[in-house]
Parts: C-alpha cells; structure tokens; sequence
RNA sequence: GGGCGCAUAGCUCAGUUGGCUAGAGCGCACCCCUGAUAAGGGUGAGGUCCGAGGUUCGAAUCCUCGUGCGCCCA
C-alpha cells in the first residue's frame, strides 16, 4: 500500500447525465417540434384515447391577418394547456384550429395594394386576391402557433373560407330564416355620395371640415310644465342645435337627458324683436343666449330632463308632430342640451329611435340628392346645397335662433376624400326579440359555467341590452347573404328553401360561385316571386357580417365538417368576446338548435406591460412574439403564461421574461440533477426496491409527492395553471433542490452504487421524476418530451404527451410521518441558524464541519431521532442531553472535534482509527471495501 | 359618461364564514460550498394590504365614496 493519496473522488456515484444544463430551447424546441410531426403525435394521441369520453376545446378562429402577438400567444397557449391537461387527465380531446378569413382589414390591405386599379378591379378579382392574402397568414400563423409548441390537426384546420365551413354558415343562415328571425329594416350607415358605396368605420377618414351650425326653436304642441306659461302668454319652444341642417326633414324626436336639469326662458330676440319662450338646459342658457346676443332673460321654471318626456312639438317646416324623448348620450358639452334626432341620419338617433318606435326616414338618394320623399323645395337638390334654403326657410318662420359657420372634424371617404354621410338603407337583421330569442338566449347563459362567474353578468348585460343584430355588409370578401331580387316587383326573395339551395351549391363549389357564375345558371329551378310571381331575379350584393361567421363555427365545425360533438366542452378566449364570438355564438345556435353551443367558457384578461398598460407599438412597450419566442423558448414563454392568473390582465414585460427563464433553470437543473443521479438506475426493476429500505426521509418525499399530484391535479381540474406553476415550482426549489435532493447527496454519493440504501433513494428520484415531468407535460411540453427521453423505465418511444397524469399512492400517505416532520423540520430551522452564526464566526464553512447539542426537557424524543437530525441538517452529529423541566429545547452548534472523511467529506469519531485506512471513515471503508477497492 | 372587472413585498401568488406579530417562492443583500459548478446551500432585509370614510371589541377581508388600470359600450 502506497501513502499516495487515493483518488477516492473516483469511488463516488457522482451525477452523471447527458440531460443538459443549457437548454438552448431556440435549437432544441424546432427539432422536437420536427420529431412530434414525424412520429404523428397527434394522431397517436387520437389513437390513444379513441373511445374516452369527449371534452372538445373549441377554437376560436383567430383573425388570418398578420404576425401573432403576445394576445394570441396568450390564447393559444392557455387554450393548449387546456387542451393537453385534458388529455392527460384520460379525456379524448381532440383540437381543430380555425382561421377568422373573411372580413374587412383582408380587403382594406388588397384594395390598397391596388392603389387606384381597385376601383377597375371586379368582386370575384378581389376576392381571389383576398383568399391569397388571408391564405398567406393562415401559414405564417400557422407555423408561429406550431413553434409555441400548440398541439393539434394543423394539418386540417377550419377556415372560413373552406366551402365546407360556408354551408354550415348557409344553414344556419337557413334555418334563422326559417323561424322568422331574418327581416330587411332600414339603417342608417356611412355613405359616400360620390362612389355611391357603404362604407365602414376603417374606411373613414376624419378631417378638419367647415359646416354650418344652426340653433333652431321648434314649437311645442303639448306637456309644457305645469307653472310655466299661463293663457295669452308666447308659445314655448324646445331649441335644439345642430351642424347639418340637411337631415332636419327626417327629424322626428328631440332627445334630453333624463337627469339634466332644464330651464325654461323667456327672451327677447334681438334680430326679430319677438318674445320668445324656449327650453335650454339649465348650464347652458347664459352661454347659448350670449351667442345670440340676446342681453337678458327671464326664468320660468326649471325641471329634469325626465319630467320633459312625451312632451310633443312641431316640425319647423313639415306637417308632423314630434314627441321629445329621452337618451343617455346627450350632454351639456355644446348645444343646447336638447338633441335634433334623426333616426335615418345618425347612428345614436337610430338606437333612440328603435326604443321610442321612432320612424327612420331618409329622403335622400344614393347619390346624396334629396328624394320625392323631401319637401317639394328641396328635392332633387343635394343634401349639401339643400343647407342653405333650409336655413333660410327656418329664419323666414322664426325658428331660426342663430346660424354661424363651424370647423369640426368630420368623416371623409377614404378612396376619394368627399364628406360622407349618414343614409338609412335597407339591412338584414336578426330580430333579436322575435320568438323570445333573447329570453331564450338568457336562458341558455344561465345554463353555461362561466369562469370567472363574472362572465356571465357580463354578457347577460350585453344581451339583455343589445338591439337586432345587422348582419349585412356591402363588401366584397365574405360569404353572401343569398338574396334575389325580383325584377319585376323589386321583392327580396330570401327563403330557408333558397338559402338551402345556396348552401348546397357553396359546399360544392364555395361562395365565390355566387360572385362568379350568371345568375340564371344558379337559380333554385323553377323560383317564382312570392309576391308577383315573375321569374326573374338578380343576385343581391350583401355579405353576412364576419360575426355571423365565425359567430356559426358550431355548425360548420363543431356538428358537421369535423365531427367534434355538438355542443362543445368549452369556448376560450379574451374577455372582449363577450359582446364578440360568444355572444354571436350563443346567438346563432340557440337561434336554430335551440341551446348553446358551449357547456363552459373561459375568459382571460388581456396583455399588458408592466405597469399595467396597455401593449402597443406607440408606447414602446411592445413585445414582438416571434422574436421572444427566438429568443427565449416557447417553453419559458409558455412558463410565464403559466406563473401568471390569466383570469386577470396579464402583464407582461422583458423582466418578466427573463424571470421565467430563471424559474425555467431552476425547475430544468432539478430534472438534471435528479436525471444525473439515475443513470446507473436505468433498466432497473423498480419492484426490487423492498419498501421496507426505504429511509425515513425518502417516505416523507414520497408524502410530499403525493401532496403535490393531488395539488396539481386539482389545479388542473379548475384550469388554474399558475396555482399547478407555483405548486410544482416551489416544490422543486423548497423541497426538493434544497432540502430533499440536498440531504440525498451523502447517500447517493458514498453508498454502495447497487446497495439497498442507493436503490432506494433512487426509487424515490425515479417517481419524482416521472411525476415531475408529467404534472408539467401541458405547460413545457417541450422540455417534459426531452426529460422523458432520459427517464429510467420503459421505452423511448413513448411519448410522455400520450401518457396520463400520475395518481397520488395511498401507500405513500403517513400521517404519523407527517407529524413526525413537523417538529423535525422546527429543529433544522433551529440548528440551521446555529451553523449560520457559526459561520458567520468563521468557525465552519460547511454545515459537515459542525457538531450539534440539543439540551430538551423531552430528550428521548431527540434522543431517538438525533441521526436524522443529523442526516437533514447535514451535520457531523447531534448529540442530545437531558434538560431540566421547563427548560424546553436549547441547540448549540460548534465546530466537530471529529476528522474528516476524505472521501465523503463527513466529520466523524472513527476516522483515522484504522491504521490501513486512516483517513476513512467506518461507512466509505465498509463500502470500499466490499467493492473490492481497498485491497491492496 | 355607462356596464363588467382588477388592485396584498421589486415580481408571481397565498391569506376559509372578519380573529396570532399579513405568509410563500423568486429577485435582492450578505455569507458558505466548490463532488448539481454559467450549478448548489444558508441567513437577512423588503408590506400605508390603492386611498378616504363607515360598521365592529376587532377589517387585507364587510359597506359607501374615490383613485389608477383593463375590457366592452356610448
């Protein structure tokens, strides 16, 4: 035997792993992601689960329009958590993601990419062009949604613009129609005289403007307040204000505010000289007689907006008497605090309207000229000229207060920058109060789980409050509405039967066959005009409004096409979806099948930055998705959607980032440890593990585990994700890498490799890893695959994403254990804070250097746990001494007399006492020497 | 302006039906280890529970009114 040291590292069980520290995600998660492809993970999983029972995640089509952001990553993700968490909780849950094609910013971005040919270029062109863009997106999103690591048929999605998709629109465009919910109803919209077109919000283009401004008297014919005039006094007036004098002859309301106050005045009008009585709101009567010069005035009375209501005046210039109504929207901030409303003219005045069964009138035709309709001296004059002798026709009766011109912002044509106005035209609605549709549609929302509650007041208010629903736009991308007109008797002719003949011929050859065959080749045979009887038909222009698209996704992919079930487990999105996709979702189904569509929904907040703003490119606090996505791992992305209660607004910022990258270390070097520590464990029967060697110690982690799994698990259940993060989470920092995996060290290091004690803290690391990576499998499917790759038992090639979560084991449950702990535990904190004031005293560095003294009153108890003690403290020894009654627990620390193990690096008693192995301690040199190694 | 929400350490979250000195992890500071090493361990400092009233013996918790932020309307 040489006095050469002995190279006893190399007798160790060091951690041995090629389960790397660096994740590298941006190289690791492409491949992986190329590996689930290949081996037709999805498919597998169908497989898998063929036959369990059926929870579907419907997806709510994103709109196939630009990169994704971090919204859309926030809704994929959770929606792919939920999806997986399914799955692995034994529901077959298949995922069918769809795509939002058809609408308004497609065709925006095509007709501005043709400049000036647009006008030149014919529907079915546009329209070919706006499939190529809206395709264009499907596959950049397509692949963003993939490298986020969202599982599901992304070889088979839903569009809608898929002729499949466009008859399940068609049908329950049918079967709406059928019961009597579809009507043609005028509406006010924008319209540019000069191109004789609708136009949307997007297409408008505020602009500074110079108009008239008049205010106008109208005549009151009845409700006057009682106290205010008394017999042979002037007639009193309403005097309202307004900046285009052009609608006044489809003015059929005054609107008040119900709360304001009101003032009746008595004046004298110094152009005229007459004595005027007229009702202004209270705030505003200086200012507005200040305007008109007028010097003084006298008070009649005073009263809210509310008692004013049905009151009735004349129309200044036509035969009609106008009741005055109330309306939240009106304001003391200019006017007069009483509003010209002109239900045809205006979008506000329309809803006063609808609730006050006000008449819409609109006497002007599509090129802005003044129809039969108007009074005889204005017709034919367009609606801009007809300012001026309206004007004058009002200060020839005197009604005219005041007139000065105004700049204001006022909206523009976008195409060819002319004024626009407001038009009542001819609209499709869905009557929302036909048939109890919204009685019926509350009751449905009763029935669905709504989480968070809140959900449901929200869109119960929504519905509750909403008028019918326009579902006609006159664009070009989108799924027709099938009307025909006659053309003997201009009838709109849109039955179930006819707009079942159109379903079927979009399902064979998609929407555009109304745009591009001739009308006569597609006609229903034998159609004859219900009201005259002719034969003859035109194809009308109306597209349905996108909502009532996507709005019909539980026909085309939730009853039909994809064979999904009917009605879906559940609907997640962003809390906007409320009045959105929900609503239109809820509408449509109980519409025609009588119930919702969905038996849960999920909201979440919305994505803002740190401070709680609003993301946005203007604010600078913009997180581009893809290039985080490069960046950091989707898997860390994923994390930190994970960390976060998505109920609320999530805030998201680069910090943030970069602290779910710390988690995301954290959680990866636990698996890496633990991995390390397995190598040699690999291929062993796990069986040969007797319960009965397993430590103390190992049965609490066990206990731990299972507390854990059933944590999660309920989690899980519930979809709170951050509550499975922050389980998991601490779990792996507080009680795995600093306490249990820590205290593992001297065992799994010195121990015989293939002894009894090794085995079994094996056994244990093998189950938390197993555990570990499945409890996290849906949040980093990624990093979950590549851990399952090393795990000790079965084969590669298994997916962990076919597996199932694991079930806490009754077995592992020890309430006396438990109990046990807890006062051990107490006693480390103690002892722990001895060794740190031992350290801070420069006496020890590492806690092995320390010897402890716990004097107790109840010293038996210590007595007989003073190795574990020592174990979980990782101390040379605990010794224990009898106390006197009353005295409780006293623990010292000090540095250990005892000499160092040179190869496990313990402090103790017999080490140096065998001359052959004099720098041994008993235990390495009982398991050196039945390894053979201390033979000379 | 209206409806629906949210607000507890720097960050992410706990905190039963009101009841110990408001907790945890991360981060941070300091220390230790160098056999998890671009790792690991220990200790510690951080809170006007958004604000102001109120109810109560007692309020992070219940009520009222505000403030800020978000979504949806107007």
């Amino acid at each position: 035997m040489s006095n050469e040291p002995k190279p006893y590292k190399e007798t160790l069980n060091l951690p041995v792993t090629r389960f790397e520290m660096k994740a590298n995600l941006s190289d690791r998660e492409p491949r992986m992601q190329k590996r689930w492809h290949e081996e037709g993970l999805y498919g597998r999983l169908r497989a898998a689960r063929a036959g369990r029972p059926r929870r579907v995640l419907h997806d709510g089509p994103p709109y196939a329009n630009g990169e994704i952001h971090m919204g859309t990553l926030l809704n994929k993700v959770l929606k792919d958590m939920v999806v997986r968490s399914l799955s692995m909780a034994g529901f077959d849950s298949p995922y069918v993601p769809g795509w939002d094609c058809h609408g308004l910013p497609i065709e925006h971005k095509v007709l501005k990419d043709l400049g000036s040919r647009a006008a030149s270029t014919s529907h079915a062109e546009i329209r070919t062009l706006c499939q190529v863009e809206a395709l264009r997106w499907v596959d950049v999103q397509r692949e963003q949604f993939i490298r986020l690591g969202v599982m599901g048929d992304w070889a088979h999605p839903y569009l809608t613009l898929d002729p499949r998709y466009e008859a399940g629109i068609m049908d329950v465009l049918a079967q709406l129609v059928e019961s009597g919910y579809v009507a043609r109803q005028l509406k006010p919209i924008h319209w540019c005289m000069s191109d004789r077109t609708a136009l949307a919000e997007a297409e408008l283009e505020y602009k500074e403007s110079t108009t008239p401004s008049i205010y106008v008297n109208f005549q009151m014919k009845s409700g006057v307040p009682a106290g205010w005039s008394s017999a042979g006094s002037p007639p009193f007036h309403v005097m309202i204000w307004t900046t285009t004098p052009w609608t006044l002859p489809a003015n059929v309301a005054v609107a008040v505010h119900p709360e304001i106050v009101y003032c009746g005045v008595e004046y004298v009008d110094p152009e005229t000289g007459r004595t005027m009585r007229t009702i202004l709101a209270a705030d505003l009567v200086k200012q507005v007689l200040e305007k008109g010069g007028v010097r003084a005035h006298v008070e009649l009375g005073r009263c809210a907006g509310r008692a004013l209501e049905h009151a009735t005046y004349l129309h200044p210039f036509i035969d009609r008497e106008c009741p005055i109504v109330l309306a939240n929207y009106v304001s003391v901030e200019d006017g007069t605090g009483l509003v010209h409303t002109a239900p045809g003219h205006g979008a506000e005045d329309f809803q006063t309207g609808r609730a006050y069964r006000l008449p819409v009138l609109s006497p002007v035709d599509e090129a802005g000229r003044f129809t039969a309709e108007a009074p005889d001296w204005i017709q034919g004059l367009h609606v801009f000229a007809a300012n001026k002798p309206i004007i004058e026709r009002l200060r020839e009766s005197g009604c005219l207060y005041r007139e000065a011109p105004l700049v204001h912002s006022y909206p523009h044509c976008w195409r060819c920058k002319k004024p626009v106005i407001f038009r009542a035209t001819e609209q499709w609605f869905i009557l929302v109060d036909h048939a109890n549709l919204r009685e019926r549609t509350l009751e449905a929302i009763a029935a669905v789980r709504w989480l968070p509650s809140w959900g449901r007041n929200r869109i119960e208010a929504m519905v509750s409050g909403r008028p019918d629903w326009c579902i006609s736009r006159q664009r070009a991308w989108g799924v027709p509405i099938p009307a025909l007109k006659c053309t003997g008797c201009g009838e709109q002719v849109l039955t179930a039967a006819t707009v079942r003949h159109f379903r079927d011929l979009f399902r064979r050859e998609g929407a555009d066959a109304w745009f591009t065959r001739p009308t006569d080749e597609i006609l229903p045979e034998g159609l004859r005009c219900p009201r005259c009887g002719a034969g003859d038909f035109a194809k009308e222009g109306d597209i349905l409004d996108v909502w009532f698209e996507s709005g019909s996704s539980h026909r085309g992919v939730l009853a039909s096409e994809f064979n999904l079930g009917y009605p879906a487990f559940m609907y997640l999105e962003g809390s906007d979806q409320h009045r959105g996709w929900f609503q239109s979702s809820i509408l449509t189904a109980v519409g025609s099948t009588g119930r919702a569509p969905f038996e849960t929904v999920l909201t979440h907040g919305f994505v803002v930055d740190d401070q709680g703003r609003k993301m946005s490119k203007s604010l600078g606090n913009y997180i581009p998705a893809e290039t985080a996505t490069a960046k950091y791992g989707a898997d860390v992305l994923r994390l930190y959607v994970a960390s976060m209660d998505y109920a609320d607004d999530i805030g998201m910022s680069e910090r943030g980032i970069k602290e779910a990258s710390e988690s995301y270390r954290k959680i990866r070097n636990t698996f890496r440890y633990i991995l390390g520590n397995l190598e040699d464990y690999r291929g062993f029967d796990p069986d040969l593990v007797e319960p009965g060697s397993l430590h103390e110690i190992d049965r609490y982690a066990l206990g731990r585990l299972n507390a854990l799994v059933r944590g999660a698990r309920a989690a899980y259940e519930e979809f709170e994700f951050y509550r499975v993060f922050q389980r998991v989470y601490q779990f792996c920092a507080v009680e795995l890498s600093s306490f249990y995996l820590d205290v593992l060290k001297d065992r799994l290091y010195a121990e015989s490799p293939a002894g009894p004690d090794r085995r079994a803290a094996q056994f244990v690391l093998a189950k938390l890893h197993e555990q570990l990576t499945l409890l996290l499998a849906p949040i980093i499917p990624h990093t979950a695959e590549e851990s399952w790759d090393y795990r000790p038992e079965g084969s590669r090639a298994t997916s962990v994403h076919l597996a199932t979560f694991p079930e806490p084991e009754p077995a592992w449950d020890d309430p006396e254990c438990d109990a046990r702990w807890g006062w051990i535990l107490e006693a480390r904190g103690r002892i722990l804070l001895e060794l740190e004031s031992l350290r801070k005293a420069k006496q020890i560095g590492s806690a092995q250097e320390a010897s402890v003294l716990i004097v107790a009153e109840d010293a038996d108890r210590f007595e007989a746990h003073r190795g574990l003690l020592a174990e979980v403290c990782n101390v040379a020894e605990v010794v224990v001494e009898p106390g006197v009654a009353g005295s409780g627990v006293a623990i010292a620390a000090r540095r250990s007399a005892h000499a160092k193990c040179e190869r496990c690096w313990n402090h103790r008693p017999e080490v140096g006492a065998s001359p052959a192995h004099p720098t041994l301690c008993g235990r390495c040199q009982r398991v050196l020497g039945a390894a053979g190694a201390l033979e000379p």
